[in-house]
DNA sequence: AATTTTCATTTGTCAGACAATTAAACGTCT
DNA sequence: AGACGTTTAATTGTCTGACAAATGAAAATT
């Protein structure tokens, strides 16, 4: 673990780099204890307070966590699924909001991945997962509902379909791609009739996954993207009428 | 933008938490420049070395960007494609690696993800994707390879066949299944046949792109995720069995 | 032996200072 | 007046030293 001393701008960050890269390389295995901050700082020759710099870096990516005391420290943190899945979901969010993605290309991207689920989870599903999912369709169904409580439990139930797979790679993957629309599904207004095609839609999802028809899911998946996307291309058309006529 | 002083430690996570709430939620749009450290010092009624915590914090999930001198500070930075991919792809190999995630699991996620952007690949294809994808294939054909450069041919070539569906959401959420799967690959050691038979998918699956056909690519996909567990399986038998007979 | 106290270690936080960088304001010369 | 160098103010980057808070281990006490 060495630094460049050329680069004399960003210590903080060569640092953290250096501990990150032996981390990676499995070098500092999990629950390995880093040296005490004060032996960090003597042995990058900087000031403590840039060790922690560094090490504030490590932690916001979930890469070491701190404990006080005697016998505390820094230690490589085992990335657990659910860190994980937050990142993603910060990261995938904020990429979408921050870049002009279309909703069409979004969209695109999320109902393929979630395609590419479908057939593991018609093989896997079980009970509690089916159950999650009329749960939610049900949920959808409530009058009273907001357009932005609509869209949270269209999330959940879309989660529950990835989480059937059973395979928690695709669903650590698959989070950031149905979290993330959800920014994106919030500036629709969903008429009633348009909700209940949706959960139409979700219902039958869920028949064809009990059923273990991958066919049919798959189909019905592909109706739902299709919707989805010309009931965004409506509210489009609608603002820029609005414009033209203003 | 409030902390609780109910909670005393971690002072530095919660002002990062907070001002990360006011980026996510739209409060700080892109470029705006943030309080200096001393204002926001001033603001939460901490230290600057806290503040700075926590710019840093904010800084290693690349939110913000630092600029010296007078009209410098922090901005709120617009997330790139690229800084996405670098986060992505280390937070899927970490999850990977520190997880006993097995072979199996991984390699199915991947291959149902590439199997989704199959088909949209097919018909979006550029002679430019083309034109990797064979580079890729053809460099997979020289003998004195080592297994370590054939696994990153083997990522090069399943990212341009991720990247020619032309969809860079896509491409993002594809980056750490790819990658992430590299490691694992490289506990395998590669025969000349079983490389030639990879690489004769892969000359099959461009093939197919190139024709535009998705029902042969899929099938080809299909075939290569079948071949590459198969692989691995053997590995692993292997593995077992000398550890026995040891 | 069990319990309490003390203590050393380590992180969390603060205050103040100086260096490095940068752009704007200012002044000078043509 | 305009072009060009100089100063200056603002801001981040880094350092030093210090104290508080937490925490487990060792020592002392019952």
């Amino acid at each position: 673990m060495k630094i460049d001393p050329a680069k004399p701008a960003d210590l903080s960050a060569q640092i953290a780099k250096a501990i990150r890269d032996a981390i990676m390389s499995g070098a500092l295995p999990v629950d390995e204890r880093l040296p005490s901050e004060a032996e960090l700082a003597e042995k990058f020759s900087v000031s403590r307070p840039t060790v922690r710099e560094a090490l504030k870096r490590l932690a916001a990516q979930s890469l070491i966590r701190t404990q006080r005391g005697a016998t505390g420290g820094a230690f490589v943190n085992r990335l657990k699924y659910q860190d994980a899945y937050g990142q993603q979901i910060t990261t995938s969010t904020l990429l979408l909001s921050m870049n002009d993605v279309s909703f069409a290309t979004a969209c695109e991207a999320r109902y393929a991945l979630e395609r590419a689920c479908a057939p593991l989870s018609a093989q896997r599903r079980t009970a509690d997962h089916l159950a999650t999912m009329r749960a939610e369709a049900h949920r959808q169904c409530q009058p009273g509902l907001t357009d932005q409580a609509f869209c949270a439990s269209d999330v959940a139930f879309h989660r529950a379909l990835v989480d059937a797979a059973g395979n928690p790679v695709l669903s650590y993957q698959l989070a950031g791609a149905v979290e993330a629309m959800q920014p994106l599904m919030n500036m629709i207004t969903f008429s009633a009739r348009s909700r209940q095609r949706i959960i139409d839609l979700h219902v039958q999802i869920t028949n064809a996954i009990e059923a273990q028809d991958a066919a049919k899911a798959d189909q019905n998946l592909s109706d739902l993207s299709r919707y989805t996307q010309q009931l965004a291309q409506e509210v489009i058309t609608q603002r820029n009428t609005a414009g033209v006529t203003k």
